[in-house]
DNA sequence: AACTCGGGGCA
DNA sequence: TGCCCAGAGTT
């Protein structure tokens, strides 16, 4: 019998310490197929808000593909990055038809190098390593190489793999542990006194942070100019999302003027590297309607798929609106 | 390898 | 306001 190695202990610490996920319960190709996809720069707690709600209205691969792309956008509505939702519609379209081996699943729509290995490992359980950001950060922390390098951190991860099935454990496991390793125990912050891995640790032993390589990025400012033309009855025109966020509904961009100008507000949000301040300008009307093709919806109960931007756009005019009716006219 | 894609939450 | 997060696609 073999002598438990730093390994095993790590093993030992994944099979008690692993958190019980959604979509870790039933590791089929639809399952992780759509929470790779919802995961992809998302944090696990937002995913399984949405996860289940989707899984809900499309239970099977073959209900997805055959879903018109709106109804999977009102889905994702609010979990961003909105072209996942197309590509996973895509993705799945092409899925029902074809089940691809081996490194094709990389040709797939929203598939890339990261997720194929995903479901390589998680479903078929192939040998293959699947490195993302929780497992660079580990590898690099534990192996003494910069966080940058990816590419020998990956062949170190395959090594690890390669190392782990020899000693019988599955690959979908080594895997998964090195993943939860990064996201319970050896994140930003780490807890090293309760790793498994702490005594063959380079940054441990060393005692200092000096492995991660942190990019400083670039915030641009941004402003954006919205017009909320409101009948009397509360309702709203919203057009479909124009320059982003496709397949959304939002206000549309100011560009015309029209009825009682009562004044308006701003917000403030921010997407990938911006960060954008949208004033709201807001237009009592009749029911004329402003040039463009659009669609007037309750300011409340919306039924329409939004962004945040679009969300909270409408929250502030509902305040907006409630203010302008206790001042004395 | 670097850049963009335009998300959302959090401290 | 800056930063993180189970990245993908393009150049």
């Amino acid at each position: 019998m073999k002598k438990a190695s730093v390994f095993d202990r790590l093993m030992e610490w994944f099979f008690r310490s692993r958190r019980d996920l959604p979509w870790r319960r039933d590791r089929s190709l639809y399952s992780v197929l759509v929470s790779e996809m919802m995961l992809q720069q998302t944090q696990v707690s937002r995913v399984v808000e949405y996860y289940g709600r989707f899984f809900k209205r499309f239970p099977t691969l073959e209900t997805l593909a055959e879903a018109s792309l709106n109804e999977v956008y009102q889905l994702w509505g609010g979990l961003g990055y909105y072209r996942r939702a197309r590509l996973l519609h895509e993705a799945a379209k092409s899925l029902v038809k074809d089940i691809p081996r081996g490194e094709a699943w990389e040709k797939l729509p929203g598939i890339g190098k990261y997720t194929a290995a995903a479901v390589r490992a998680f479903v078929f359980n192939e040998p293959v390593a699947v490195l993302d950001a929780n497992v660079k950060r580990v590898l690099a922390r534990f192996r003494g190489v910069l966080s940058s390098h990816e590419k020998r951190l990956s062949e170190l991860m395959q090594l690890l793999v390669c190392y782990g099935v020899k000693r019988g454990y599955e690959p979908r496991d080594v895997n998964e542990a090195f993943m939860e390793l990064g996201a319970l125990v050896c994140s930003k912050k780490r807890e090293c006194m309760i790793c498994p891995l702490h005594l063959a640790c380079c940054t441990f032993l060393g005692g200092e942070e000096r492995y991660l390589v942190v990019e400083k990025k670039n915030y641009l400012r941004v402003e954006e100019r919205c017009a909320a033309f409101l009948r009397p009855d509360g309702k709203v025109w919203l057009v479909p999302s124009e320059r982003w966020r496709e397949g959304l509904w939002d206000l549309p961009l100011l560009r015309q003027r029209r009825g009682e100008a009562l004044g308006g507000f701003a917000l403030s949000y921010g997407v990938t590297n911006h960060r954008v301040m949208r004033h709201v300008e807001v237009f009592l009307v009749e029911d004329e309607k402003p040039d463009q093709e659009g669609r007037w919806e309750d300011v409340t109960g919306c039924s329409l798929a939004l962004g945040s931007p679009a969300k909270k756009s409408l929250e502030m005019l509902c305040e907006f609106v409630a203010m302008l009716k206790n001042l004395p006219r």
